[in-house]
DNA sequence: GTCTATAGCGGGATAGAC
DNA sequence: GTCTATCCCGCTATAGAC
C-alpha cells in the first residue's frame, strides 16, 4: 500500500458522499470534482470513467469491512455472543460509515442496474450464512428456539440493524428529530435491537398454548 | 372517479415499474413510452412533467394504501391482534404492488432528493404513532413487556417486514433463489416475522438476570 | 498532475400536423 | 388524443496547453 494521492482520495471521498446523497446517475461529475475542491477532468486521471470510481467507492468500504469480519470473529465463540458480535459490528460500521448505508440500500434496490457489484453479492452471502449455521448452531445447543427457520430468522436479525441505518431519515423524524439522529440514541437502539433479538431467540418455556396457528392465520 | 384514460395509465404502471427498477434519473421518457407500448410524447399531455409523473405514481399507491390502513383498523382491537394486523396489511401491500418497496426504499434514502414527497412522511409517521401507541397500550395491559422502549420496538417491528421485501433481490438470492422469492414463501416469512415478533414482544417470565439497564421513558 | 476548452451525444420538453 | 420533428441544454469524456 504505497502512498495514495491526496486527489484521488478527496475524489473517493466526494463521490461517496455524492453517490450516497443522489444515486449514481444523478450525480454529475462536476458535483463531484466541486465537493472536493478539485477540477473535475481530474477524474479522468484517476479513474477510467465514472462508473469505475463508482466500483472503487464501494470496494474500498466494503473490502475493508468484509476483511474485518472474517479476520474479528473468533471460532470457538458461543453462538449467541457471536450473533451479537456480528449485528454490533454491522451497526459500527453503518454507524462509521454515515454514507455507506444509503449506497447499500441503493445497491440492494438496483439489482437490475449495470453497475452492481458481484463483489457486494458475495459479502453479503457470505455473513449471511455465517449467521445462518450460528443460529442452527444455537438451536442443537438448545440456546434458541427450534422452531424458527433458520434462514428467516438470519434475516429478521439482518433486518432490525439494516433498517434502521438504511431508512435514516424517516426513522430519525418517527423518533421525534429534526435532522440526523443524536449519536447516543444509535448505540441506545443497537442495544434494543440485539436485547429484542435475544428476546425472540430464547426458547419458549412452555407458554400455555404455545403450539397453535401452524397453518391458517389470515385474520 | 370518472373514466380513467387507458393511455395514461399504461403510463402510469410503466412509470411505476421504471422508477422502481432504475431510479428516478436513471429512468428516460423514452423508455417509459416503450415499456408502456405509448409514444413518449403523450407524456406531456396527461402529465406537466416527468417529476409530476412520478408524483402521481406515488400518491396513486400509497393514497390508497393509507386510506384503507385508516378505515380497516378497528379501534377496539386488542393491542397485539392490532399490531398484527398492521404488520400483514403492511406485508400484504407490498407483496400486492412488487414495485412498491424499491419506490419506497429509494424515497426513505433519497431524504435530499427534491421530489420526496411530504405526503409519505406523513403516512409512515402516522402508521408509526399508531404502532407506538399500541404497544405503549400492550404495556399497559400486561401483555407485552414493561422494559423495551415504545419506539425503539416499533422501529423493529416494521423493520422485519420492511426489509425483508425493500432487499428482496438480495434477500431471494440469500434465501437460495435464482429470480424472484416464491410466492409462497413470502406468506411463510410474513408468518414468521409476526411470530418473531411476539416472541420478542411477550413478557420476561421472571427470568434470572433480566435487564435492568433501563432509562426513564418520556411521555 | 492540473487546468481549459470543447466535442459529441442523449436527455427533457415543445410545436404543430393530423 | 396521438404522432413527428426538433430545439436546447447539460452531461460525459477527451484533447492538449502548461
Amino acid at each position: 500500500m504505497p502512498e495514495e494521492p491526496q486527489t484521488r482520495l478527496a475524489l473517493l471521498d466526494a463521490a461517496e458522499a455524492l453517490f450516497a446523497r443522489q444515486g449514481f446517475a444523478a450525480t454529475t461529475i462536476k458535483a463531484i470534482g466541486t465537493e472536493a475542491g478539485v477540477n473535475p477532468a481530474l477524474l479522468y486521471y484517476y479513474f477510467p470513467d465514472k462508473e469505475r470510481l463508482y466500483h472503487a467507492v464501494l470496494e474500498r468500504r466494503l473490502g475493508a469491512f468484509a476483511r474485518r469480519m472474517a479476520a474479528e470473529l473468533p471460532a470457538a465463540l458461543p453462538p449467541l455472543q457471536a450473533i451479537q458480535h456480528i449485528l454490533r459490528g454491522y451497526a459500527a460500521m453503518m454507524h462509521g460509515a454515515p454514507q455507506m448505508p444509503r449506497l447499500l440500500a441503493r445497491e440492494l434496490a438496483d439489482h437490475e442496474a449495470q453497475h452492481a457489484l458481484p463483489v457486494i453479492r458475495e459479502i453479503a452471502a457470505g455473513l449471511f450464512q455465517r449467521i445462518c449455521d450460528l443460529i442452527r448452531a444455537g438451536q442443537r445447543a438448545g440456546q434458541i428456539r427450534a422452531d424458527l427457520d433458520p434462514r428467516f430468522t438470519a434475516i429478521s436479525l439482518v433486518s432490525q440493524v439494516a433498517w434502521f441505518f438504511v431508512a435514516q431519515p424517516a426513522v430519525s423524524r418517527m423518533l421525534g428529530y429534526e435532522g440526523a439522529v443524536p449519536p447516543g440514541q444509535v448505540e441506545r437502539y443497537t442495544d434494543h435491537a440485539v436485547a429484542f433479538a435475544l428476546a425472540a431467540l430464547a426458547p419458549a418455556r412452555n407458554r400455555p398454548g404455545a403450539r397453535r396457528a401452524r397453518h391458517r392465520a389470515r385474520s
